[in-house]
DNA sequence: GCTTCTTTTATAACACTGTTATACATATCG
DNA sequence: CGATATGTATAACAGTGTTATAAAAGAAGC
């Protein structure tokens, strides 16, 4: 008998990276069926045939998994982001963001879910993830997923579309709110059916962009409108 | 020995009246203190004087206690968007509404947590507060704070100043949206300091409502500026 | 007043949750 | 190989919301 297979009822110890792998395989497999508050600790760990300690030994705890979930999620919205084709016009392109963010968060309602997590109140005593220096909100605009928002904006005001009065990173956080607010809106159900979800999401989103026009190109729209 | 103190160390049965207002005074202490999860059913029956069985015979459990205080919390938010003064300009009382749901927040950020946690995706096997008929999140449309920001819509309508080609509903509802989303953020830490939540809120709702101005009022408004 | 019947209440337990102390097995290093 | 550090399994801790059960209280009928 070898001395590995002494003790076939208790397996050898398994890498520390295929841990990982395999609770995160698990993690995000609960967080696709049961959403975020599904994922127990305990049947996480059976899942993923380890025990509870495992994953306070790879991730901390459950906030340090969550984090790694969540990091995912916020991976997937860059990918989505940066799909969105940018050659020809920069405000089909910064529209389409926004559509982009809308659809993500309908195709993944789970990862969604996850982001939108950290712009609940956060109260004094808990905070989430690990205590860092920003606040777990502000770092969103941190984000991969931001760049391609803020890169939009800058095409369009280089391009003279949108006023270059305000600083990019305001208007990208007035349309971040806007795009947002509707969608998670959206997504607790607020709008009654899906056409009237997208009805507002087109309105709202495209007055608010509207606003930014810069005064050339309004006046642009307006002579080729009445002619 | 009367027969009322035959038992001193079990008291008499204390009016329901009395003891709904006993759970929900507490609860609300609690909630203003440690959040919404920071409710514990123990803690609440031995704050009250009562045991864990008063919560379910007054309240049917958990949710039920949380929907009488999230209806608190629409009711001072309805006390707060009424108070707001609709005498003069239209567009002013409009203004203010916004301003009014913001400053609720910041002035109750417990009771603000409560309302917008309706509006946090709902999973399909849980749902919060009694199940009928409207999703959660809808009937914030149908609730008394949402009247004045309609009325007031209205009336600007009437006045000429918001255009009338777009309903009353829609417009609310890209205006609530767009004040919801930023409120949410900044509550949630997003923006740095107070001065950038105000900036932003301004900028954003201003130009949405610039958005929403008629064709007249609009030109209205270009004259004035030029003359 | 007394009995029946329904409701409420107190106690304790159930089925969970995330987390951790402890002892043991494993892996690494001198 | 032997000492030592590290990861792991078991079980327990301290909570959570909820509920089964038995006793007490109130209400209704005669």
């Amino acid at each position: 008998m070898s001395d590995t297979e002494r003790h076939e009822s208790r397996p050898k110890r398994r890498p520390a990276q295929e841990q990982r792998r395999a609770l995160l395989d698990a993690a995000t497999q609960m967080l696709l069926t049961s959403g975020p508050d599904g994922i127990s600790m305990r049947k996480l760990a059976k899942e993923a045939g380890l025990t509870t300690m495992a994953i306070y030994t790879q991730y901390g705890g459950k906030d340090g998994l969550l984090h790694a979930l969540y990091e995912e999620a916020f991976r997937r919205l860059a990918l989505k982001q940066e799909a969105v084709p940018h050659e020809g016009d920069p405000l089909t392109w910064l529209r389409y963001l926004g559509r982009a963010y809308r659809t993500f968060a309908l195709e993944n309602p789970a990862y969604f879910a996850l982001i939108i997590r950290i712009t609940e109140p956060q109260a004094e005593d808990k905070k989430r993830f690990n205590p860092q220096q920003p606040t777990p909100a502000r770092e969103i605009a941190a984000q991969r997923s931001f760049q391609s928002l803020l890169a939009a904006i800058t095409a369009c005001q280089k391009a003279g579309i949108l006023r270059t009065d305000v600083p990019t990173q305001e208007i990208a956080d007035a349309l971040w709110a806007v795009v947002n607010g509707l969608t998670s809106l959206e997504m607790a159900g607020y709008y009654p059916t899906i056409e009237d979800a997208e009805n507002r999401f087109a309105l709202t989103a495209g007055i608010l962009i509207e606003g930014f026009y810069s005064k050339s190109y309004r006046d642009q729209q307006e002579q080729n409108k009445t002619a």
